[in-house]
DNA sequence: CTTGACTCCGTACCATGGTACGGGGGGTAG
DNA sequence: CTACCCCCCGTACCATGGTACGGAGTCAAG
């Protein structure tokens, strides 16, 4: 037995397992399919989808990169830049340099704000008056 | 004349004039009022909103928190976050305290994305045939 | 004192990112 | 064969974050 059956890692899921994998709902995984966050998988004879093991950390990616503020579309176009025929190898450098510009600067608004976190919690320690909101100074500094 | 009359920087603004020097529009301030970003402003006797010019750097706060991922709930309580009366510090310093892990958190996914994001302009670089998706693999580690 | 641009307000509409619903068929255990 | 649960699909609904609309009052220029 053991030898010629698909190992674990391998099994194609059916949806709702996706879905559970991913923790998401299932009708989550099929609004990703319609926003082609994900390729539509091959069938079942029976029509049931058989998704590829890897979609899970297709979907994680898609959770964790929405939570720093990227709009499905802009995952979507995260997720195609890959380098698959050398000659669109300039559009695909020109997108991800754009990302990258992107990235820090939301790095640097994150480190900011982080510091102006910092100071509250400092001056919450020191039983401070601090009128101002340390946040606003540190994020949109001085009109 | 020039010595009793407001000085640019503290004249109130109208709710257009605040609109347009943060860069959105009227109905979005409105908006903000409504929702607790932007306390309402105290009005000249013709109705008119009669905005403080700081409400201008409130506005861009948002506005830039709001592309880091955070809810308009998430920055309406990121904004209250200050220290006004002792009493209030335990909460003030537990919720700042939160705020920077989860600040920490999304520094961190950024930083793993930018490696990503470097790696596919390097392998663009190198005209290296890349079939997986490297964003993936930084992001959603194997399995 | 009219005209035109701007203010007010409430309400309605819109796009994004899901979430739920309902009717029909698949798969498997009893 | 009959339950029962899961899958399919399309469509409708929902919350968030705005955006637009319409009727009435304000204000400054001509």
């Amino acid at each position: 037995m053991r030898g010629n059956e698909l190992r674990d890692a391998d099994r194609p899921l059916k949806t709702s397992e996706l879905a559970r994998a991913a923790g998401v709902g299932v009708e989550t995984v099929r609004y990703y399919l319609r926003r082609g966050l994900l390729a539509e998988p091959p069938r079942a004879p029976s029509g049931y989808r058989r998704f590829p093991p890897d979609a899970v950390r297709r979907i994680a990616f898609v959770r964790r990169t929405q939570a720093l503020g990227f709009t499905l579309d802009e995952i979507r176009e995260l997720l195609e830049l890959r380098v698959e025929r050398p000659h669109a190898c300039e559009a695909v450098e020109e997108r991800a340099k754009a990302r990258i510009a992107a990235v820090e600067e939301k790095l640097d608004e994150l480190q900011r704000m982080k510091r102006a976190l910092a100071r509250v919690v400092a001056a919450c320690e020191a039983r401070e008056r601090t009128g101002h909101c340390p946040l606003l100074e540190e994020i949109a500094p001085g009109s």
